[in-house]
DNA sequence: CCACCTCACTGGTAATACCAGTTGACCATG
DNA sequence: CATGGTCAACTGGTATTACCAGTGAGGTGG
């Protein structure tokens, strides 16, 4: 069996979480006042420092503006939040993955990886190439012997050499935020993503076409990989949501 | 004059900002353990609960690891930070904006707005083309009047609504994440993107493609009106970053 | 009626004590 | 000598109390 670490919940976490959840699902509409700190804390039984860590967490998030004198309001997370809070939000309120959420993540992935290799391809160093053709073999490795969680972990390793040779910081940062996202449900999507994850070749591809500085080529290979998952992806959300139906419809066609 | 509000700076924003410039300028490398909370916080000379505040946010936002028993870890933030982190990376230690950054932001931007009209031409609802027809008309407005810090305002307003009709919260919220980076170098970049502000027929076209529900022409439209920004930027950089030449190259071709 | 002031709120800061997890040196035991 | 246990000196986590500093509503005098 794989032993995991124990997760360590402080108080302030808690705190953090629980309000969190109660301005995600609406409990608490934007605009509306929290109690008082000295209140809250009462309320939920807390020390005041370690509620003012939550508040500050969720003012950080742009779930709440906090205002000396005044109140602390919830703010609207829909105009407010950004990128990070997306991983908060796969999980709804009975604790079952958000499909729209889903949805969201694979259409962004799809949008954001033909660029990232596109870029990889003008601007990495030879040495990024040699990582990218290294993890590709590790790939054809872990192909052979069949390993798909392993297979999974490669090709978020593919990923981030890539988008680090794109030497583009928007790019790795929204790439560390969906790659957050994406592995709190890892597990749960592994056999949907199995077709990707399997072609080796694409990956070679994309490797190769970086070493030649060929961003069509890069451009279009990586394209291509991710749309596998997108296609499985779309057909499985359209069966989860409708279901009796067998097939999905609406796969994203590549309007070029 | 414009008056803005003053901002007032709390004592842990303060502990906050000074600890992520530390950071971010590499001051102090990843893997460094910060002093223990009870000397650092004698060392700025604030009380413990506003340093925790700020050490929490901090960790919040992927740059430390605080851990009970052992000490507080400053972390790779190009390996473990959120995209909602690019608005702290704007400006460099001598205050003055990155380039860098200012390229990962457009090159991310264009990756996106193509994709986000495409998915609002196939799901936006009758009401909300009515708020894009809206905006297009008073962007006309606007443009009548040559105001350009009106167009400026309003093409956020466009995009705002444009990205709410994509039914995608992974756009919305990175929408706001990168509109909030915008926000803090608008008024420098208002002359270099006046090109695109100023094409209001790009803006109606896109609307009226919504409208008709046309994907592909939305996709096409969008794509092109970035295009413009997109290409002034590359040429402005390309300046400021080898001062002597006249006209910038390396325009990203659309590779489809 | 309106300008002004007061006061009871709100969040912000501070100091102190103690709880709880981690680490490593040390020592008993096999 | 290797192993495992013990203990002390760290670390961060929680709690309590007091007071400072903005805000805004309602009372008060003009």
């Amino acid at each position: 069996m794989a032993l995991s670490r124990i997760a360590k919940r402080t108080l302030s976490d808690e705190v953090f979480e629980q309000l969190l959840r109660e301005i995600l699902q609406g409990r608490m509409a934007p605009g509306l006042a929290l109690p008082a700190e000295r209140e809250l804390c009462e309320t939920l039984g807390v020390n005041r420092g370690a509620l003012r860590e939550a508040l500050r967490r969720l003012a950080q998030a742009g779930l709440v503006a906090i205002a000396q004198g005044g109140t602390t309001k919830v703010l609207d997370f829909r105009r407010t939040a950004g990128l990070d809070l997306l991983s908060q939000l796969l999980f709804n309120e009975t604790g079952s993955i958000d499909l729209q959420v889903v949805r969201s993540l694979i259409e962004i992935r799809a949008a954001l990886a033909p660029d990232i290799a596109r870029l990889c391809a003008r601007r990495a160093e030879p040495a990024l190439v040699v990582e990218l053709l290294d993890v590709a073999s590790r790939i054809d490795a872990a192909l052979a012997a069949d390993d798909l969680p392993a297979l999974q972990e490669l090709s978020l390793d593919f990923w981030d050499v890539l988008v680090r040779g794109s030497d583009n910081i928007a790019y790795v940062l929204a790439f560390n935020t969906l790659r957050a996202t994406y592995d709190t449900v890892r597990v749960a999507l592994v056999q949907v993503m199995a077709d990707e994850l399997r072609d080796a070749p694409a990956y070679r591809a994309i490797a190769e076409a970086v070493g030649r500085h060929d961003d069509v080529s890069a451009r279009h290979v990586a394209s291509a990989l991710v749309e596998h998952g997108t296609h499985r992806m779309f057909g499985l959300i359209a069966l989860l949501d409708r279901p009796g139906t067998t097939s999905g419809d609406d796969p994203p066609k590549d309007a070029s």
